[in-house]
DNA sequence: CTGCTTTCTTAATCTAGGTTAATGTTCCCT
DNA sequence: AGGGAACATTAACCTAGATTAAGAAAGCAG
């Protein structure tokens, strides 16, 4: 487990490669994304501090994400390996199982608000969950993970300023 | 970890109770699915012979999902605790942790389709992936896993018929 | 077999959000 | 500091899918 200092805008992983690695972030901001036939982005998470950012994959499959630097960072990179987790104890599993429900139950709530809430919905859900990451990333990426447009994410944050 | 029959139609699992039981299903059909404001049906998932389906949740949270029998079912139910995995092998939890993360896998794409696919693209990639499920569920209720209406699935299924 | 309920389809209309395009704003970078 | 690029907003128009309504088909209990 190593530490590593990155400029924004590095590139970490991308597709088509074996996701061996795992970055925890000690400062800054990652983000995973998805590309489209189209060539649409599609942002699927962000990494602020204190965060864990991987490809939900075995290593044996490969990546469909990328995942890169949105802030200069300082991370901790771990292999994915079957050994190092031999070789750990009883109670780091379960730490590990922990924190693997709980980022299952973040996706659980984000293919429920995906398929019932309207955008208003999911950018009001959005700001309340992430207000440190609504400070720090250019609008057309808060629609990208809402997955919407830039343009109407303004339209939404128009309607909701009126309601006031 | 007991074996139980239980009746097409029983409910195993309400909101806002504690999810404490996964279930592997031995024979049989369940599905987790989510009620929203508007009363409105969306299905989580499926879970066919093979499949062990649960909350995404630690058992400390409340659960949003219901989970019911779509067909008479035959059922193996394990307790979500602690102690039985601390009391499992090395080898044990490694298979768990691919389990997850393989579920992981599976909840990363369907996020990733919701955001970047039309309904068509979804269902044609749903017929592909769960065959045997298409058989044996009402449309309404793919529909509900796609996150559109019957009536557009309907429209969809028309489409992709006349284009062959 | 028969009536009742659930499901499926079709069609007409409506709407949230997409697309396109133009204009203004902010952010870098040298 | 100044100029080009990335970002944000607005507006006009378009489209995928929702909603509503009604009829057809299929399932199932008695």
């Amino acid at each position: 487990m190593k530490k590593i200092t990155v400029k924004k805008g590095t590139i970490l992983q991308t597709p088509n490669s074996s996701p061996t690695q795992i970055y925890e972030v000690h400062k800054g901001l990652l983000r995973s994304y998805y590309i489209d036939q189209k060539g649409k982005e599609h942002i699927f998470m962000f990494a602020p501090e204190g965060w864990v950012i991987a490809e939900s994959a075995l290593k044996e499959q490969n990546s469909e994400l990328f995942i890169d630097a949105l802030e200069d960072s300082i991370l901790f990179v771990q292999e994915k390996s079957i050994s190092a987790i031999t070789n750990s104890t009883i109670i780091e599993h379960n730490e590990i199982l922990h924190k693997l429900i709980r980022r299952m139950a973040v996706l659980q709530k984000r293919i429920i608000m995906l398929m019932s809430s309207t955008a208003i919905e999911r950018y009001q859900h959005f700001i309340e969950t992430y207000p440190q990451i609504v400070q720090r990333v250019p609008q057309r990426m808060i629609a990208s993970y809402l997955g919407i447009t830039p343009e109407a994410l303004s339209k939404v944050k128009r309607a909701r300023i009126k309601k006031k």
